[in-house]
DNA sequence: CATACTATTTACCGATCGGTACAGAAACGA
DNA sequence: TCGTTTCTGTACCGATCGGTAAATAGTATG
């Protein structure tokens, strides 16, 4: 019998890929199994904490990639201009346009965000407030600075629902276009409202 | 034993408070009987088709609920400009400030979507159809009408995403207040851009 | 080549899943 | 009052759920 000596690290992009399309009640262990290639027992011999455990390390590699990707250089960009288009690049990348959805909004939206508050709560804690902080730096006076990153995280999450729910994909796009002008005309010298 | 007859039209508040708060996997035959007070007799009596029926009849009253409360009175309202007010009162009192989920979006995310795929469309499509109709009766132009409507679903739905993801609801009232202020902006003789 | 450790397979567990069958009780119509 | 219909409780079904145990196979170390 074949033996691919497997790493757990390997598993975690494809439990993330599981829980996001079926949702974490709905992603049984012979689909996991299935769409990652583990059987039971590599499963459980990687994560001993079962699901649950499967579930938290997905949501870690998720908070690590948008840190790196978008939080750090939010936060530590000398252009905090060029950091704020970046990370509509980066986002519209990661949700393919529309077409993928957001793991971490759809955990808050279901009974297990109660299992999962913590890590559910600093991603987006810390998403407005790199924003934020980019805002700030790029002379957004402070309060507005933290109600716009609010706005633009609201609207992300809010198009990933509405795009997927209507099948059109669009949505998400024009509407990451639409925060992104609003973000850059609040900066540019003239003030917003 | 006591007998208390029941009408299928009084468990499917019930139905519909069952799945906001579990999700429809996540919302098993035994939580269902627990909080509608129906045994399974009853319940597959009222709905043959299973827990799908349950779910389509709890999707149809929330149509049906923001149909005449919210639709209606956005097409057909004298005064375009109150109805709009009114839409942003009724949505604000239906998810309790902000503490309540939206059944349809979290139904858009989940894979269960498929299955209820047409209620979930046109509940969205409804909505935004309704809002840019009162827009453009009040003086809006039509593309921008269409643009503002589904910004404003889109960040009422992101709202509530992300008031639940950070336990906050006050995240809820505030998009409410924005996009509000930001329609009347539009509608009031002078042009938004 | 022996040993130890890591991965993986396989079989199995009790619990719960959604759903069915059916008998009996309550309400209704005559 | 007596059927008939409408509703409800209960027992039961096979399937699948998440999870465990342990024997085995592969790899690395000596």
């Amino acid at each position: 019998m074949p033996k691919i000596v497997a790493e757990r690290s390997d598993a975690i992009p494809s439990l993330a890929e599981v829980f996001r399309e079926y949702g974490f009640e709905g992603a049984s262990l012979s689909t996991i199994t299935e769409k990652t290639g583990l059987g039971k027992g590599s499963l459980y011999h990687f994560f001993p904490g079962g699901k649950e455990e499967m579930a938290t390390a997905a949501l870690g590699e998720i908070d690590e990639w948008f840190v790196t990707q978008v939080f750090e250089p939010l936060r530590n960009a000398d252009d905090p201009r060029s950091a704020i288009s970046d990370m509509f690049r980066s986002v519209s990348r990661y949700f393919r346009s529309g077409s993928r959805v957001c793991l971490v909004g759809a955990f808050a939206l279901d009974n297990v965000r109660d299992r999962f508050r913590a890590q559910v709560r600093d991603y987006f804690a810390e998403w407005c407030g790199a924003l934020a902080s980019a805002l700030t730096r790029a002379g957004c006076p402070e309060p507005d600075a933290a109600a716009l990153a609010e706005e633009t995280v609201v609207a992300v999450q809010g198009a990933l629902v509405v795009a997927r729910a209507l099948d059109e994909p669009e949505v998400f796009e024009r509407t990451l276009q639409r925060v992104q002008s609003r973000l850059l005309a609040a900066i540019s010298g003239e003030e917003q409202r």
